[in-house]
DNA sequence: AAAGTAAGTGCAATGGAAGTGCATTTGTTA
DNA sequence: TAACAAATGCACTTCCATTGCACTTACTTT
């Protein structure tokens, strides 16, 4: 078990507070945030360093992209190990649409999808919208 | 096979030019359009007039909205008869990373996608991306 | 330890897409 | 033709994403 230190200098990105901050924010949370999410968290820092931060994140795949139809972007930690790769790392997000919470559904992987003669499928993005089981019950 | 006018009319829509242009836009189209292509093809007709034809022809089912991931939503008509009902209307689109063009893949349905138990799944987006027929030959 | 360099942060501004209020025009119906 | 309802055009707004530039902080090298 590393340390977020560790873990950030193994991928290359500097330590500094705000990193550590952020990096714990999204560790603790078990849905997907947006950016106003991660703003409303740290009122005292601008947004350009929290969104910069995430798009570092987001290169070094300490963090990957969620567009769960809403038509804002949310974020979320990948799983230990992850290293966003297309065939093993892709899996299913469920949105509610009760209490409007978006989470990775990690162990749910994508399953092979067929596609017409000429077509390459190279990437599946799969958003199922329902109702969660915080709500449902 | 009934005309435009005869469609619209079932359908409780008003005819207009306007309305009759965009649709046969639409029709002559295999891609899927976003709001700024059809302002491009009718530059003399107001932006909020194409808005709004648009989102009439949604709400009375002859045109479904297509989230591709790519951030701008995109429409296309639907095919005939379609009520756009989840469970028999709901298809696949694929996004080419190449052409940058999204198409209605109305044959291909989406699977049954197993939800973990305590959620309910009412509706799926599922967009694979990849290299379209015309740009991988 | 001090200087020098590269990266991180904050502020201000921009741009694109979506959406709305209201006046004007057009079409339908009595 | 008069009266009414719907469609259109214009202006404006909001929200999110993104960037340029100045300043600050952290790391490296002497
Ligand atoms: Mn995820
Ligand atoms: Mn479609
Ligand atoms: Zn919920
Ligand atoms: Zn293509």
């Amino acid at each position: 078990m590393q340390t977020i230190e560790q873990l950030l200098e193994s991928k290359d990105i500097r330590i500094t507070a705000m990193r550590l901050l952020i990096y714990k924010f999204l560790a603790e949370k078990e849905i997907v945030v947006t950016l106003s999410d991660i703003e409303n968290a740290f009122e005292k820092a601008d947004r350009t360093t929290l969104y910069r931060t995430i798009k570092t994140f987001e290169e070094k795949d300490i963090v990957h992209q969620i567009d769960d139809g809403t038509g804002i972007t949310k974020y979320a930690l990948c799983e230990q190990g992850c290293s966003c790769d297309i065939k093993t790392d892709l899996h299913l997000h469920f949105h509610c649409n009760n209490c409007n919470e978006t989470i990775c559904l990690t162990d749910h992987k994508i399953p092979q999808i067929k596609v017409p003669d000429g077509f390459v499928s190279e990437n599946v993005n799969l958003v199922v919208k329902g109702i969660c089981d915080k709500c449902s019950r």
